[in-house]
DNA sequence: GATGAATGAGGCTTCATTCAT
DNA sequence: AATGAATGAAGCCTCATTCAT
């Protein structure tokens, strides 16, 4: 009752569930997986263990949480890129620009995603593994596409294009600093156009 | 009694801290840093704790030891390169394949190198943050001589480009499986080709 | 929605009282009492929480039940059994034979009787405590009447034999086995035909 | 250094794992198994609980301990009993007195027996059981070699008339006081006499 | 050079119970 | 009559490091 006089942090009186969630996005991407313990996600979610453990069954859930709606925003945004109807370039351009754009506004996801995922269970692990893979071949085929249609080079395998391209996406949590020179949409820009320009016939 | 029946592990009868190393390289990549004990390592090297203390200062100083054994062969290897009268577009070439030969071979390393560098102590990241740095740098230098020179793009700012190759190498340990369809070299010569294509003018 | 499809468990669709006790009683011999989650209790009988508290006071009050069901029930059959103008060898017999049928056709009961008493609260063990003794002296009555009338020896004292039987009385949740080659009726008749002819005088 | 200046407890002094045994049994028996804590346990012994798990991999190693002692010691005194070439009823005697009287000596541990059984891993569970039956095969030869040579009655299987006895010696550690009227030996002659004379023909 | 027992802090998780609705 | 989110205490266990030998 009365008014709280601290807010703790996260959305202002979020729902406790969806605080917990962000708050150890937050500190997993700090600290990492294994060094941010379930008392200091707690502790700056502002409430107890017993809540996050009436919301989650684990702390490895809290983290396959991250993964799962990191994944989901993902597909999502490939499918709708990749079911336009402009030319096949044009659509891996978007693609290729897209993903970079969306992680660079998730960077705390993608540092988690490229860090922790052998942190998992074993068998979430595997699931993400597959999703994953999904998400890889949805852009494989276009570049297949592309390749078949003449308008790429075939000089290199359409799996190695792929991975040289997410490559340099998983790096961006690495590098990228958003006080930098180049704003989100120009590092897309630079990185699909390298990625197009290297895949000239 | 008498002489061992049983050679734990690491290169046969190595001398002490080189089998430590060996083996916590292993472990680290296997499991994390975080999730290897110092006991699993002593165990797994056939001798004891004492032991290990008595040539490494801590845990943290056997993680430092796998980075600056990396980054001292990379920049070796990166130096020895840059430093041929080739033409620049050989040397990037040669330079950009080298680094992904050598990151296969050492796939351990690469592997702990994009996931535990968080868990130095502050003090020693910041001195791989700044051998990384160099080496970094002396590789920019290339792309930059070919874009002053006109044999590639300017398209592209060189850092990014830089950026860009070395996602793809880090991304190795993610996807790169020894008994997969390519050669170490293949795959090296393939990335290496991307990369200057991305660079044509 | 509408009728529920599924009933979760205890005697269909049983007054929740009865069947949180049905169910409790399950677990708690399965898996122990202090084993047994409140939170287990409830979702095998299909209500929440809210609802066990509001019919019992608590978990320990649930298991007081347990016992004060089964002390019930052998307290009035062998109060019948005792009752009856049969001679006193006979009266022994079947009061020694009905508490092995009863027991074993409440193994359940037993189990929890034997290895969970100590998990009463203080207050509620002592109550238990009394009640038992209740019934082992009507036991013992019947044991030093006949050996005041002569039919039994008194070799023993009387106190000894009635432990020396429901020894093997509470030893049955230990072995006996439904699938096993005796009826209840057959393990209760020789159980009570041994307790005899070690009286024999 | 220095002295220390509280002796803890347990034998004055003993090595750490003996003391931490003696001290688990003691309270295992006092409260239950699941009733105990390990913090109880190390605070009674007068050491920390790194140093319990020096010694013992988990909780339920130190009862499987307790079994296995218990077990040791039952086992070993039997055979010599069974052993010996006195008539059989004389062997079956002394070894149903000897049960008797060892177990109320250590009746801390025969209570933990009947009462914790159930708390051992499933795995340790399934060690104990075998051992146990073992025990019990042994003893049940010789009441079938008595039944065989005619000194024994047929009128009950063997298998019944060891569970009968048995039954009343796990009961001794729900009854027996010290302090109470009847020696251990006098007790253990009781109820050796009790089972003898069930058995005459 | 090397041992290994012991420490002490901290990690994750469980759970009976309460209370506003 | 019943819900279920939230509490707060306690539980078991792990681990890097030290130190007397």
């Amino acid at each position: 009752m009365a008014a709280r006089t601290t807010e703790p942090e996260g959305t202002h009186e979020a729902p406790v569930p969806q605080r917990l969630l962000a708050v150890a996005t937050r500190l997993f991407a700090e600290r990492g997986y294994d060094r941010t313990s379930v008392q200091e996600i707690v502790e700056a979610a502002g409430v107890t263990k017993g809540a996050l453990y009436h919301y989650f069954g684990s702390k490895d859930d809290l983290l396959h949480e991250v993964y799962a709606r990191m994944l989901r925003r993902q597909q999502q945004r490939l499918d709708a890129v990749a079911a336009s109807d402009a030319p096949v370039e044009d659509r891996l351009r978007a693609a290729a620009a897209d993903v970079v754009v969306t992680t660079i506004e998730n960077l705390d996801d993608a540092m988690i995603f490229f860090r922790s995922m052998h942190q998992l269970s074993p068998e979430k692990f595997k699931q993400v593994r597959a999703e994953r893979r999904r998400y890889h071949e949805r852009f494989r085929a276009l570049v297949e596409e592309g390749q078949r249609s003449g308008v790429f080079s075939t000089a290199t395998p359409a799996d190695l294009v792929v991975d040289y391209h997410f490559g340099s996406v998983h790096h961006l949590s690495t590098w990228y600093r958003a006080d930098g020179p180049l704003t989100p949409q120009q590092v897309a820009d630079h990185l699909a156009d390298l990625l197009l320009r290297a895949l000239r016939p």
